[in-house]
DNA sequence: TTTATTTGACCGCC
DNA sequence: GGCGGTCAAATAAA
């Protein structure tokens, strides 16, 4: 898909580039000033705002790796708010091209990305578990695992069947610390949930999102429509306030306007996108300003943190792997050139377009 | 009646 | 052969 967006992309990831390098500068200066509560608190979410950038820059590099065209990724992101160590991530193994039953399925999902997060429950924020992470599960297994304490449970995603979404996750309780869950998630939401699911857990709308779920029609429909809600449009007005938003074939989100200055908007079609807790940062608006806002991770009572990590050879499987759904609404997006309304006087240059 | 969970059995991998 | 992961029938809950 070769749209013209290379420069854009490459903006992005100065722009992040840039934005993570002064939130380290910040970091700095106020992990050098007083240790007030006032000021953990700042040191934390600036650490938030690392971690996502640093992820961002991730995604899209590791996007770029494969092709340098920039496309919709289906990778999760990290979010430290605890102290605890990463995991890893594997995409080992080798599967048949001729398998084409369950069992063909049940090998290809081991090439699916994976990556392990770790929950700590506290009472006092009356999280009952670690399950509830913004998508609907479905517990298909538990398994006594050797050497362990607990058991190992294990859930698919509620929508499998009617959405041919393949997601799953294990949830290992720790041996140590009962009140730590680490949860491994294999393989990137495909369903609808993927643009419902802050609301769907818990919301009344659960119901009639399940039964909607069970309508094809319906499905594609709320498909389209979502995905033209998360691509962005380039609509310009006149000159003197040009409500500018611009779509790209990649999960972030830029809208702005211009008024003579170029002001933008930098946030996440769908924190689904990239696994559920992506995050949502505000580019300057100013060209003197600079702000950034926490990311929109879904806590839920709980404390979370969770890690990526993609080898070179795992791309192309990993790759294929999200590409090759062909009911998947997210992946292999191919960005409708039709629906962008393009201001052919937009100034689009490059150096200045995020400034 | 429908949906979700439990749990023993099965299967593939190491 | 043991272990981890998944299936699917039985059961429970809504």
């Amino acid at each position: 898909m070769d749209c013209g967006f290379n420069w854009e992309y490459n903006s992005l990831i100065n722009e992040l580039t840039q934005g993570m390098e002064h939130a380290k500068q910040l970091r700095a200066y106020f992990s050098s000033t007083t240790s007030s509560d006032n000021i953990q608190e700042l040191h934390l979410h600036m650490q938030i705002i690392l971690s996502s950038f640093e992820n961002s820059l991730s995604i899209l590099k590791w996007t770029d790796s494969i092709t340098q065209t920039p496309q919709i990724v289906v990778a999760p992101t990290s979010i430290s708010v605890d102290k605890i160590s990463p995991k890893t991530v594997d995409l080992n193994g080798n599967f048949k091209d001729n398998d084409q039953d369950l069992r063909y399925v049940s090998k290809k999902r081991k090439q699916l990305p994976t990556w392990t997060e770790q929950v700590r429950v506290s009472a006092e924020n009356g999280y009952e578990g670690p399950t509830d992470d913004g998508y609907s599960w479905r517990k298909y297994g538990q398994k006594d695992i050797l050497g362990a304490k607990y058991p190992r449970s294990y859930y698919r995603c509620t929508y499998r069947l009617v959405q041919n979404c393949w997601a799953t996750k294990q949830v290992q309780r720790s041996d140590d610390d009962p009140a730590l869950f680490e949860i491994t998630y294999k393989g990137s939401h495909t369903c609808n949930q993927a643009f419902n699911s802050a609301a769907q857990p818990t919301s009344p709308e659960k119901h009639e999102f399940k039964k909607q779920a069970n309508n094809p029609k319906i499905v594609q429909s709320n498909q389209m429509l979502t995905n033209l809600q998360a691509s962005l449009r380039v609509n310009t007005n006149d000159l003197n306030k040009k409500e500018t938003t611009c779509s790209f074939p990649f999960s972030p989100t830029f809208s702005g306007f211009v008024d003579g200055n170029l002001h933008f908007q930098v946030s996440q079609v769908d924190d689904n996108l990239v696994g559920g807790y992506s995050p949502s940062f505000v580019s300057p608006t100013t060209p003197e300003s600079s702000y950034f806002s926490l990311p929109s991770c879904q806590m839920n009572g709980s404390r979370r943190i969770h890690s990526l990590h993609h080898s070179e050879s795992d791309l192309p499987d990993l790759f294929s792997a999200n590409t090759s759904s062909t009911s998947s609404p997210i992946v292999g997006l191919e960005f409708p050139l039709e629906h962008v309304e393009l201001d052919p006087n937009f100034p689009f240059d490059n150096s200045e377009f995020f400034r």
